[in-house]
DNA sequence: CAGAGCTCCTGAATGC
DNA sequence: TGCATTCAGGAGCTCT
């Protein structure tokens, strides 16, 4: 399931072999991910160079010259740069044909997408996301203003993209416990030294696991394996019942907003 | 407007 | 061993 730091590892394994190259042909196998993969995007893109491969939340980038493509891993997708001969896969949904190799995307539960804009800044996806977590605006001031008056707690709305982008269930876990807050605590009661450790905990579970995804880069472009991703050190996630490895007190599992949250009863405090 | 719940999908895990 | 059932999850959409 990536998490903002995967989709991080992704765009930097991709950018080198994808920036400057121009793509040759397009491939749709199967349409139907997320939303459908627009009927005449070959004609769009076919011809033209991949300019940059940025990032905005978990959302992949590709800029074109007239346009870009929007990607998104959903929860199962990956993307992978192989020889052209790589045989194909049963959730090898679409192939991105350059001169010498070809951008795969593999997607089994198909909950990403790819789409396309000429203007990304106008596209409904990306128009009214927060910030990105490790930019400065990402603070203990604006989540204090963004959570003064909300009613939801603080796990919930850590995960909602309006308030901050890539937080996702795993990592607001994780951070909260570091944080040393309750995940059901309403959001607009944290303390202000509350808001400080949440966003500290935030920037540094994220940074430390893109560090993390950059030394497994050179795996990256296995033209069979598994895709860069890496192992997490957790501290809470999916170990309910477990010691927590600060006070020993067993982790519980409760759910919120339809997710699995896992927390330290003892060292996090509502 | 804010927020709760629904939904897409399939592989992995679990149950019998 | 094998089949049936349950669960997980990103995040936009619908409904209240």
């Amino acid at each position: 399931m990536p998490e903002l730091p995967e989709v991080e590892t992704v765009r930097r394994g991709i950018s080198p072999h994808i920036e400057g190259a121009i793509i040759e042909g397009l491939e749709v196998r199967n349409p139907n991910l997320r939303w459908q993969v627009p009927a005449k995007l070959a004609e769009k893109v076919i011809g033209h160079p991949v300019l940059k491969v940025t990032r905005r939340g978990k959302y992949i980038i590709w800029q074109l010259p007239e346009g870009c493509l929007i990607w998104h891993l959903g929860m199962s997708g990956v993307m992978r740069v192989l020889t052209k001969t790589t045989p194909i896969g049963k959730h090898d949904h679409v192939d991105v044909l350059f001169a010498d190799k070809v951008l795969r995307f593999t997607d089994p539960r198909r909950f990403g997408c790819l789409l396309y804009v000429e203007n990304e800044r106008e596209h409904p996806l990306l128009k009214h996301l927060g910030p990105e977590p490790l930019s400065d605006e990402f603070n203990a001031d604006y989540l204090a203003k963004k959570l003064k008056k909300t009613q939801r707690c603080i796990k919930v709305a850590i995960m909602d993209s309006h308030i901050v982008v890539g937080v996702g269930n795993i990592y607001a876990s994780e951070a909260l416990f570091i944080a040393q807050v309750s995940p059901q605590k309403l959001a607009s009661k944290l303390t202000s030294e509350e808001l400080e450790r949440l966003v500290v905990a935030v920037k540094d579970t994220l940074d430390k696991a893109i560090q993390a995804g950059g030394t497994t880069l050179k795996d990256f472009m296995q033209s069979d394996g598994k895709p860069g991703y890496f192992r997490h050190e957790l501290q809470v996630y999916g170990r309910d019942q477990k010691p927590c490895f600060i006070c020993q007190m067993p982790i519980q599992k409760i759910v919120l907003g339809q997710r699995s949250t896992y927390f330290c009863p003892k060292c996090q405090k509502d």
